[in-house]
DNA sequence: CGTCGACTTGAGTTAACTCAAATCATGTGG
DNA sequence: CCACATGATTTGAGTTAACTCAAGTCGACG
């Protein structure tokens, strides 16, 4: 597949005429991780953005003592990295390659002049950039508002809902890194899943399949109207 | 001061032609609210956004037990609940006037043909939602990754930038609104004040006025790399 | 079959919470 | 100007959700 044809496939970018995706194939550079590699550091300038084109990429904010809170969790067609273009700033925090990756790389100044262009492509970014605040806003009031099996019972609803709606649920990602996108450590997650099954609002053996057992509980949980009784530490 | 002299002063309008102003004036809507006026709720649909003109916004997550965590605080000039209008969803979140306030209200099918005829306007609201991303990641950042103090601390340092590097800041809100801003409780920053006065980190009695006396504390505290030692109790 | 990383379980600690009471600040009517 | 009502803030005492640290257990892979 030449480099136009896929950029054809990323949907930020369908707007876009065949003679703007064939001027920005000449500036676009492609690009390869390895799992682990860091692609950018939370402060360095940001001179362009980045979509992801196989492979998966998180972004992440590290504290002093080392632990992590996910961002966002980004797989191919989706661009990551936007924010330091628009707002002339510095990366807010870091990309690490979740698995083996390729990505493009866009260079700041020619997206500009592309996007002043193109009235659509500037309306897809805001879409975009206003998605992800809305995301932000409700991952603020998990952090803030929930304690950590409302936000378990949140997102096992927002998988089963982004795999169509079923009630076996397959984890996209580790426990270790789901615990760091909910802003808790393994530990504690992993209490959660047991207590949450002792109280048959799931079943769950220790897979990355959770089957939801107790929709209308999930959701009172999620949104605090009930809360998981303690464990009977006996 | 007529409606198009007051739209040529809201930042977000630099770029406009002042027909385009003289356009915008005749869509727009001036609405009054008084303190503690609900302007939009959490769901509801947006059908277009707004700009505090006097007085002063609050956006804010509510818990289901009536705890608040507060997204933003806007005053004359900005701009808020865009993010409804580009990603055509409902509101994230509450709006609530905290003084009397005046808004301006664009309707959003107006306002996004001009958007797509200034592309310099495209250009503004892009920086304008990324500078929003970027607050809101350190805001995440702030509630999984760091504890109370560093976050009372990172929010007088970001007070003494904002009036000027001094050392004598002035809180800008009630005690208790900052404490739901900071995603604490009121009872809990009085007591972090009253910590970080004892470890001379500060200087503060009661009021609304607190002395930096140890910057460079402060920062290690912001980031992490200090804690505050536990409080005596005698 | 052994090793490595990921996950789970156990025990103890703690930061921040809740609830209750005291104090302070501000504006009002007498 | 004073006394009081109202709301904001502080202080006190006790509880708890979630953390840390340590020790297994499990599963995949060479």
């Amino acid at each position: 597949m030449t480099l136009k044809e896929q950029l054809a496939t990323i949907s930020l970018f369908q707007s876009l005429s065949p003679a703007d995706l064939e001027r920005l194939s000449s500036i676009v550079v492609s690009q390869r991780f390895s799992r682990g590699d860091i692609i950018f550091s939370e402060g360095e300038e940001g001179r362009g953005f980045y979509v992801v084109m196989e492979g998966r990429v998180k972004i992440f904010k590290a504290s002093f003592d080392g632990k992590e809170q996910i961002l966002h969790l980004f797989g191919p067609g989706e661009p990551f990295g936007e924010v330091a273009v628009f707002a002339g700033r510095t990366f807010p925090a870091y990309a690490e390659a979740m698995e083996n990756s390729r990505v493009l790389y866009f260079p700041r100044t020619a997206f500009i002049s592309l996007i002043q262009k193109n009235p659509l492509l500037a309306m897809n970014m805001l879409a975009m950039l206003s998605e992800r605040l809305h995301r932000f806003a409700r991952l603020i009031e998990d952090l803030s508002l929930k304690e950590v099996p409302g936000r378990v019972a949140a997102y096992l609803l927002y998988l089963s809902d982004k795999q169509g709606g079923t009630s076996d649920v397959v984890l996209d990602i580790a426990k270790g890194q789901l615990a760091s996108v909910l802003g808790t450590i393994p530990e504690t997650l992993s209490r959660m899943l047991t207590r949450m099954t002792q109280e048959k609002l799931i079943a769950s053996d220790g897979s990355n399949k959770v089957r939801i057992e107790d929709r209308k509980g999930l959701e009172k949980l999620a949104s605090g109207e009930i809360r998981l009784s303690k464990s009977a530490g006996q």
